[in-house]
DNA sequence: AAGTTTCGCTACCTCAGGTTTCGAAACCTA
DNA sequence: TAGGTTTCGAAACCTGAGGTAGCGAAACTT
């Protein structure tokens, strides 16, 4: 599987030497095939996510343990191998590309967003500044050191959240 | 000045297409005068963004005060043109280069982180989460939107990290 | 079995980061 | 003012990555 290939690959070689054609060599196919399934890396990377991420578990029937269980969910998923790199990678590369960051945008923020404002029943800015803290927290603290949260911090997050969005 | 043009170059152009060569274009001088002084892009962005930050102001008597002005000053430096598309895109290149992301963390961290615990009197590792919050939270709309955080995210960004360091 | 689609391979293009070389200008130092 | 040293600019070049084109060989369809 393609996905499978890529995760790895950006595991063992960090996000900038996952070259398409090592991900496609890893793969077993060819860098050729990649690009005929999709138009750039990036979307790639974003198929790739959102085939790792899956849908958001809406567990619990509190605001609190929505959130909660919304906020572990996105920490342990972004410490999987290779899930956050390729998540601080693909966002990184949309700083200066508007195309893909309008596909992040649409393609895998929106859906969680949308699930999220549905299940707390927030306005989309307050959804939109929830992933702002929990995500920006969860990728500022991946790149800066190389690893992802400790399950300690991912607990001082959700409590720095939970009084807030009540 | 080398900064002045880089912020420029990187504001119209954004981080990706404001090479090396544009921006010694920019500045009026040649890209070999540029590597003489910097060993590599990134370097000279960090040196830029140090530029542009300069000291933390440690304003306010109260932990609060301190604290609501940090934040402030952070989103502030972030909106300024070019600057935060420049932070964005180091923290980026960061991801995947080992090298980069020890220069980001000692020389541009460490200096705030170290300020900040000596004005605030918190443990190094609860610095560091504050720090992950703000410029991870800051940096992701900045991302995700293009656009710097509106003045009222700032200020649910203040609201948010106050009672939790307190 | 013939036609059509899909895939793999090779070669190629573009562009950005970074290096090398060399000549000219500026800057001491006397 | 003359000679030597350092600094800078211009141009050519190298490497590596994203992305494309063309062709032959499979595989799938009818």
């Amino acid at each position: 599987m393609v996905f499978a290939a890529t995760l790895s690959t950006v595991h063992e070689l960090g996000y900038a030497r996952a070259t398409v054609e090592r991900i496609a060599a890893a793969a077993g196919i060819a860098k050729t095939t990649i690009y005929r399934r999709w138009p750039t890396k990036g979307a790639l990377i974003v198929d790739c996510l959102l085939d790792a991420f899956g849908p958001v578990p809406m567990e619990g029937g509190s605001r609190a343990e929505i959130m909660s269980s919304a906020v572990r969910w996105a920490a342990g998923k972004i410490a999987e191998p290779g899930v956050g790199d390729a998540f601080a990678g693909v966002f990184s590369d949309g700083v200066s590309d508007p195309e893909l960051r309008e596909i992040l945008s649409s393609r895998l923020q929106d859906p969680y967003r949308l699930a999220l404002q549905d299940a707390l029943g927030e306005p989309e800015h307050r959804v939109l500044f929830f992933i702002d803290v929990v995500v920006g927290t969860l990728l500022h603290r991946m790149g800066m050191t190389g690893e992802p949260m400790v399950d300690d911090d991912v607990d001082a997050l959700v409590e720095l959240v939970l009084p807030f969005f009540r």
